[in-house]
DNA sequence: GAAGACCTGCTA
DNA sequence: TAGCAGGTCTTC
């Protein structure tokens, strides 16, 4: 569930909780994948010991910074979260791993869904620029050299790292582009569209707090078990059937790439 | 590309 | 009970 909005936001909680200058005094490792390919006793020790130097990010990975060789990269992928606790330790139901830091402050990784990961490494691999930072110049030049569809290039992390399922609906939405529209048939005011249309939507997810949809147990809430702000501003995601906010056609829903993908047919070309 | 794998829990 | 989910990997 959670991409780049989401991450952002729970970076942004963490570092005003304090967890950075913090010492990683114990791990626990509640479900072994979570940290593959180590084993939980490889990670425990090389983690343990460390100190958080500071929270960054790329794309939906959260980095944090260690004093020693490695960083810890955190992926939530669909249900992962972060909340913290304070004192004697308490697991909570779906604490898949869990940091105890120096003062007290005990950092838990809940994912009911198992999927997400923690590694050890500089930086995560294979992706490209950032969705907050990505320059119109990068982007261009990386739109003009496939012929992919639209909303498959959106979800490739590798080409701009961070939209996922709904950001890239929404994008597509603002932009007036239909979803499985042809990279290379773009002019150059709908690369420009399109630009600024992902740049802007990721931009509003952040300073609303990201995206909430529904009550489903899946559902994003941030490190204080809050929903963010953004799902009400949400106009195509989840909403196939219902009108268009601009048009007022009801809105269709496909599959491409085997997500689920929201558009108007009659706005979006 | 497409399809399956990885997983659990909620909704219809 | 079947179907679905905000994400990525791997294997055709």
């Amino acid at each position: 569930m959670p991409e780049l909005p989401e991450v952002e936001t729970i970076r942004r909680q963490l570092r005003e909780a304090g967890v950075n200058g913090r010492v990683i005094e114990t791990v626990h490792v509640e479900w072994p994948r979570t940290v593959d390919p180590l084993s939980p006793a490889v990670f425990r020790k090389q983690v343990a010991g460390c100190t958080i130097e500071r929270l960054s990010r790329h794309g939906k990975w959260l980095i944090f910074e260690l004093d020693g060789e490695n960083n810890l990269l955190v992926h939530l992928r669909m249900t992962g979260g972060f909340y913290l606790s304070q004192g004697t330790l308490k697991k909570g139901p779906h604490d898949r791993a869990i940091l105890q830091l120096s003062g007290g402050l005990n950092l838990h990784f809940r994912d009911p869904r198992k999927f997400g990961r923690m590694r050890l490494g500089a930086f995560p691999n294979g992706l490209g620029p950032d969705a907050m930072e990505i320059g119109p110049r990068q982007f261009f030049q990386t739109l003009e050299k496939t012929n992919r569809g639209l909303k498959a290039l959106l979800l490739d992390q590798s080409f701009i790292a961070g939209v996922g399922n709904i950001y890239a609906d929404e994008a597509l939405f603002e932009a007036r582009l239909h979803p499985e529209r042809r990279a290379g048939t773009l002019s150059e005011d709908e690369k420009l569209a399109l630009y600024h249309a992902v740049t802007q939507v990721i931009q509003a997810g952040v300073r609303n707090g990201g995206t909430s949809l529904g009550d489903g147990q899946g559902n994003y809430t941030d490190l204080n078990g809050n929903s963010g702000g953004h799902g009400e501003r949400v106009k195509v995601y989840g909403r196939a059937g219902q009108p268009c906010v601009v048009c007022g056609n009801p809105l269709s829903q496909t599959k491409v790439t085997q997500r689920t993908t929201v558009f108007c047919a009659h706005c979006q070309k």
